[in-house]
DNA sequence: GGGATAACAATACGAGCGTATGGCTTCCTC
DNA sequence: GAGGAAGCCATACGCTCGTATTGTTATCCC
């Protein structure tokens, strides 16, 4: 049912996702729906939260393969985080679900709780691999990670929303996603300088 | 009618300005907002022109401003940039409209066609500061205007979402508009370390 | 000064929504 | 093997919304 949902508001907003909608796209009858989920709210939240722990659990996994392989903490952030960008149809279909949530959250303060903790993880995980970088050598010892948090996703997710406009953009001859990729390695570049000296991650 | 349209959707959300909503706020009643526009989508496309304009109407100004006095581009925008954020009760209630009406778009295409149009504005005046940076001194000749304007405004974007949800929050002593000022003020200094030798400016 | 045109209001209508209700099957448990 | 919970469905109810309809009052032009 929580599929359905998304499917729904992926397809077409949040208002085409209603109760005889979710039910059909499900292959369900509406009183089932209403068996498992108290309230439309109860439903929408519910499959909001899930398609956040999904993508949190992508990212977790990219991190944890970066980590195995022993990559720079750099190279690792720049995989993980055009994770959250509309690069092909389900990533779209995700940001139009998360899009449509986040405002939402403007006026439903259980969405806004969960916007606001699924962000807080996401700049944690920042801010968390700008400490280690510091451990490690990549990053200097000065560094503001907390700062750096608040940039990095900030420009994440601003990125994210100037890429879905015009997904077949071209600047020259470079699609705009390039463009997009090399500000992002610019930035990370400015914040892990070094490299990593601890040889046996 | 445009404004009580604003006040409504800031105030909680697009679903609560249906046309008697819109209508008893404006003080008219309905059949005379039918008078003037055709249909609900009319009214809600005209409102949120109308705020856009505004908001860039509001800009153009202080950056008419900064030219008369003939203050260095990087400081024009800088404090251009904020005009976006959510900073007063004003500026939040035009935040909350805008992200109704981002949600929007994604299904409606005359209100994204608004959208799209108001961030080439916005992006074009960027790129256009950066090539006048280049002409003045400012600016480092081989700068890439178009990347730097989609860096700058998704920064803008980006930091706006994050000091929407927490205006109150702090890091250490400091608030955290503070924060993203001076990430703001770090990036544009990096795209413009010159001073401007127009003294004619 | 009269007739079109615009400003403005009250209300009726039909569609779509979330939810409540009642009932039917399936399956497990004691 | 009886009974109760869980899975599942069809439908009715009440409400709200956008819009259509029909009107009344003002304004303005020739």
């Amino acid at each position: 049912m929580a599929a359905a949902t998304h499917r729904l508001i992926a397809h077409a907003g949040l208002d085409a996702a209603t109760m005889a909608a979710v039910a059909r796209e499900a292959g369900f009858s509406v009183g089932l729906v209403q068996h498992y989920f108290a309230s439309k709210d109860e439903l929408l939240l519910f499959a909001y939260k899930q398609m956040s722990e999904h993508q949190l659990a992508r990212v977790a996994r990219m991190v944890a393969e970066g980590e195995a392989d022993a990559q720079p903490i750099r190279a690792i952030l720049l995989r993980c985080m055009p994770e959250l960008w509309p690069l092909d149809e389900a990533r779209r279909g995700e940001y139009r679900v998360a899009t449509a949530f986040h405002a939402r959250a403007l006026d439903v303060p259980t969405v806004a709780e969960v916007a606001r903790e699924t962000a807080a993880v996401v700049s944690g995980q920042i801010a968390r691999a700008v400490e280690n970088g510091k451990e490690c050598g990549e990053v200097e010892p000065g560094t503001d990670a907390e700062r750096a948090a608040l940039e990095l996703s900030a420009l994440v997710t601003g990125l994210a929303d100037e890429l879905y406009g015009e997904p077949e953009r071209r600047r020259g001859d470079r699609p705009l996603i390039e463009t997009a990729e090399a500000i992002l390695k610019d930035r990370l570049g400015s914040y892990f300088p070094g490299e990593c000296h601890h040889y046996d991650r």
